[in-house]
Formats: structure tokens, C-alpha cells, sequence
DNA sequence: ACTCAAAAATGAGCGTACTCCGTTATATTG
DNA sequence: CAATATAACGGAGTACGCTCATTTTTGAGT
């Protein structure tokens, strides 16, 4: 474990979140810049070559910025890949954000989920490796790494978002023929569904089942833990 | 990713599958000897310091080896790192075969299957964080790791049993109160199981969650995926 | 313009996982 | 019992992620 670096500074989400800002200076526009370089040098490299065949250096290299520097935009080198999935997660994400709510009620709940998660889906597969290693990094990282942290937001809002989606089928059927069966804890659930997908998503980045394969195997996961694997015993149709 | 590395004699195996030969010569009983000691180095510099903070240094010098040779007998840090564990999950898992067949077809589906995943809990309890790096290196080690590729056999293998056992409530009902849902897919089931048994183990050893809930909060996740999180919506007791 | 404290950038240096090839130990053959 | 072939071993060397003391840049105060 590595010490906490009390000082780093807040660099991390300043590219995301501060598109305003009306008179930078010059030490600001100077950090954005390296930011942006450095951010796009891996971006590239990483999609070039993957993960493991990038060295720290490369990027440094690439962004021109000495070695020592790329270390006080991200804190590690999987810092470097949390930042580059982060975007483009969240740029998969807003396509659907827009549509989906407005849909869900009506579609039965595998639908319904599986509209959510298609755009990460079609994001994986552009590069499913690499994706495989994100898993592992928002699985694994330093807890204390910005973009970590910034990653452990996404999934937990998207999550929420599944759990708010499930908890709809609940307190009323809206048409739908489904409903929440009493006594099941929403964000369980979501967390539940979540766990298929970042597994499904590693075992495809990996390479132990085809890409193509993943929307229709995930979708049957997501199906059975819905639906459940066991039910009652009907009552005998013949007397005991 | 590293070149195959052709030459690598089956030293791995051999502490495991081969409790016979007769006349093994000084040459294999040499390597034997190695190899118990370099496990032993390893198991106890684990427990001792958790794995980021055993160097294989460490571990060459306390297995009384030179640093190159320690890697004829694993490929790499989290090889060893899956040796040490392969062989706890196996002794963890050798414990429960024995009566769980037996006792496993009059319990509720959710009994038997953390039946057969109790010994595992256990392990884990013992040292959580190593644990979850052993997910970690099940779910994306090496591909050609001969100690990995054990450790997804150990862990098919359990998967096949969960399968098998979840089988177990289609054809007949014997005596339970329930019965695989009709069109299940057993090992696709037994899959999901894992894929939520493997991000429960991570959990706990990262923190996320105190290790004393996890057999809770394992049950709970299990009996959601096994009954389902929403039903059929019932007849309408009103009339249209 | 000049001074100066604070922030940022730099790149040589460090620790560690892993490799490579010369050396040594063991088995085999004549 | 040599001589030879081959497998195992050793440890200095390498690559790479990351650190840290030093230098450079910046901008506020005078």
C-alpha cells in the first residue's frame, strides 16, 4: 500500500467537471493542456497497443511531458486507464440516459435493464481487453485514487438507477404483466445484476467467450436471476 | 503478454498428482524438495505479511533458492500466489465432499449450495485480503499459468457440482418443496452462482464489507438469483 | 521592473518482478 | 570409470512503475 499523498492536488476532476471558468491564467490553461495531451496519449496507446503493452513512459513520451509528471495527473499507471474508461463510459452512458426512462415502464424488466447496459456493451466491444482490465481496476484500484473513486460513482449511480428502475415494478403494474415479488431488496438486487455484468464483461475481455456472444449470454443471466432458477412445486394434480 | 515459454517442464504438477513413484532418483527428489520448501516459504510469507508485501526475494531467500530459480517452480508472483491457494481451497473443499452428497438432495436448494461453498467462507475468514487477490489472479492471471489453469479447474469443477446439484431438482421431487424452474439452464445457473460468489470473496477481502456478513449477505444473494426477483403478476381478484 | 514564496515540472534514481546465459549437478553411454 | 548430454541452478542484469530532491515557472506584492 502506498501512502495516501496528502497533497496532490485536485487536478483530477478539473478537466471533467469545469468547462466554465472565465479568466484561467496561465498556470491553469497550462495544467488543462497537459491534461488534455496526456489524457489523449493514453487513450491512443492504450487502444493501440493494449494495456499491458504500454509503458508508463510511452504515454510521458507521447503527451510531451517528462516521466515524473504524468504521475501528478494520475496517480499510477491504472489510474491512467480508470481515467481514459471513465470518459468513455460516461460518454456511453448519456446516449441512453435520454431515452430510456421515458421507455422503461412499458418493457418488461429484462428489457428494461438490458436497454441500460447496451451502450457499455457496445463500448466493451471496441475493445474488450482493455475493458476486461477496467473491470478489474474499479474492482481493485487504490481506494483512495481520484479516478477510482470517480469510477465507483459511475457504476454506483448506474446501479441505483436499476435499483429505481426495479423498484418501479413494485408499487403499481403499469401495463406490465411482472412485478417485484414482495419481500426482495432492490438494491440487492441491482448489486446482484451488477455482479453478472462485471464478470460477463471479464470473461469476454479475457477472451473465455466470444465478444459477440456476451448481449445474448448476459441477457440470459440477468433473465434468470429475475425469474429465479427454482419455484414451488405446483400441488399434486393427483391426491396423496 | 509474455512469449509461451516452450521449455517449462511440468515441474507444477508434480508436487500434486504424483504421490507414487517408486524410485524417483536424487534429480526428483531434489526438485521435490525445492518445491515443498518454495510452498512452504510462500504459504507462510503470505499469512504472515499479506502478498503486496512479500517480495519473491523474500521468498527465494526463505526457501533457501537463488531469485531465478524460484521461477522454475512458478512463472510469476501471482502464480505463487495461486499455488499457496490452490492447495488451501483443495484441503478447504476435501473436507465437505465426503458428506454433502449425501445430505445435500433433502435440503432447500439454497442450503445445499452454501453447504458446498461453506469450507470456502471459511478459508476466506482466515485471511481475507489474500483471498481476494486469488480471485484476482483466478479471474485474469496468465492464461498459460500452469497454476491458474488449476485453479479454474478447482473452481469448474465446483461450478459442475452446483450444476449437478441444481439438476437434482428437475427430474424428481424428493420430498423437497421445490423444483427447478422449467427451461433453466443448470450450469448457466450454477455460473451466475459463482460470478456472485467470486464478487462477494472480493468484497470482504478489499474491505468493502466485514468478513462476519459474508455468509449472510452470500445466502441472501443466492436465494434472490434462486427465486427471483420479480413474479407473474396474479389474476386479477376483480373482475375487468 | 524586481522579489519572492508557492506550485509545477523534471529526470536521475530506486525497488522489485522477472530474464538470460554461464556454471554445476545428475543421468547416460561407451 | 571417463566422456558426454541434458536438466537444474545461480545471480548479475534488465525493464518498468514510481519517487523525490532539485530546478523552473508563475503570479502576487512592492
Amino acid at each position: 500500500m502506498r501512502a495516501p499523498d496528502e497533497d496532490r492536488t485536485s487536478v483530477a476532476g478539473a478537466a471533467i467537471d469545469a468547462p466554465d471558468a472565465p479568466a484561467p491564467g496561465r498556470r491553469e490553461r497550462n495544467k488543462r493542456d497537459k491534461q488534455g495531451r496526456i489524457l489523449a496519449a493514453a487513450e491512443d496507446l492504450f487502444a493501440e497497443r493494449g494495456y499491458a503493452f504500454v509503458t508508463t513512459q510511452d504515454i510521458a513520451d507521447r503527451a510531451d511531458v517528462a516521466a515524473g509528471t504524468l504521475f501528478r495527473y494520475a496517480a499510477s499507471k491504472p489510474e491512467l486507464l480508470l481515467m481514459v474508461f471513465n470518459a468513455e463510459w460516461r460518454r456511453a452512458l448519456s446516449a441512453t440516459r435520454h431515452d430510456a426512462p421515458a421507455s422503461a415502464a412499458r418493457l418488461a424488466p429484462t428489457d428494461a435493464i438490458m436497454a441500460l447496459l447496451r451502450p457499455l456493451l457496445t463500448s466493451a466491444a471496441l475493445n474488450p481487453e482493455n475493458t476486461a482490465y477496467y473491470q478489474r481496476e474499479i474492482l481493485w484500484g487504490e481506494p483512495t485514487g481520484a479516478y477510482r473513486v470517480e469510477a465507483l460513482e459511475l457504476v454506483d449511480g448506474l446501479e441505483a438507477s436499476i435499483a429505481t428502475l426495479l423498484s418501479g415494478y413494485g408499487t403499481e403494474t403499469p401495463g406490465g404483466s411482472e412485478r417485484l415479488r414482495p419481500g426482495v431488496d432492490a438494491p440487492l438486487a441491482a448489486r446482484s445484476i451488477f455482479s453478472l455484468l462485471h464478470l460477463a464483461l471479464i470473461r469476454c475481455g479475457l477472451g473465455r467467450e466470444p465478444m459477440e456472444s456476451l448481449p445474448d449470454s448476459l441477457r440470459a443471466e440477468i433473465d434468470l436471476v429475475l425469474h429465479g432458477i427454482v419455484e414451488p412445486v405446483p400441488a399434486r394434480p393427483v391426491g396423496p
